[in-house]
DNA sequence: GCGGATGCCTTGACAGGCTAGGTAATCCGC
DNA sequence: GCGGATTACCTAGCCTGTCAAGGCATCCGC
């Protein structure tokens, strides 16, 4: 298996994120373990590619964030989920499950 | 449900292409069609993704061109999958499957 | 002291899909 | 036979989002 996920994630990573956040605030890198850790490390959230969904999902009004502390007692900015990103998510979820379906509509056919 | 697969698409359209030549040889436009046909029109393959698409997919030794007759009696340039065309399929529908059953992790939980 | 983990952030490049145009031939209704 | 819809192909340029690769500071264990 080369490249795992290569650009599949494409689109779906604020999804990931809102959902993770749907369970309660956290920090952003949390956010990344958490994926990591539920998917057995099958997806990879890059910091790169996590710090600037974080601020343009705050910028959308979906997530907000404050200044606070980790469970570890590190300074850590912590997010949460708007009502407007509970929203989305759901819009999102249900995007994703009708898109997953077309796709294995053409792919999964012997 | 406002647009419908907007980002998702990146990343998987090659397998999609590739998946559909895999029945047989087709033209770009019967592509398309056959792609919208079986998924009931949830995806779209915009013309100015598709073309693009197959050049790159003929670049890379994926598939082959010659031009020939469409089923209407047209002129039409027939694609073809390679070997490495087969193989490169296989590659990308296992990822496609690992990648939805992990964001599936993620994202269906109550 | 030094390495590793935690936590945040930015810059720049790049890939790939989309918009919006264009061409041309053929078919169908009137 | 004229006009519009359909079939079929192609391109330029934009835009978005991800990634690679870096940097910073703090804290812990050895």
């Amino acid at each position: 298996m080369p490249k795992p996920t290569a650009d599949l994630l494409h689109g779906t990573l604020d999804a990931l994120v809102l959902k993770t956040l749907s369970w309660g605030p956290r920090h952003g890198y949390a956010v990344a373990r958490w994926i990591e850790d539920v998917t057995g490390d099958d997806l990879r959230i890059e910091e790169g590619s996590l710090y600037p969904a974080l601020y343009r999902m705050e910028r959308r009004g979906w997530i907000s964030a404050e200044w606070g502390m980790s469970e570890l007692g590190r300074k850590a900015k912590l997010y949460r989920l708007t009502p407007q990103g509970r929203a989305q998510l759901k819009v999102e979820t249900s995007q994703w499950s009708q898109f997953a379906a077309a796709v294995s509509k053409v792919l999964l056919p012997a």
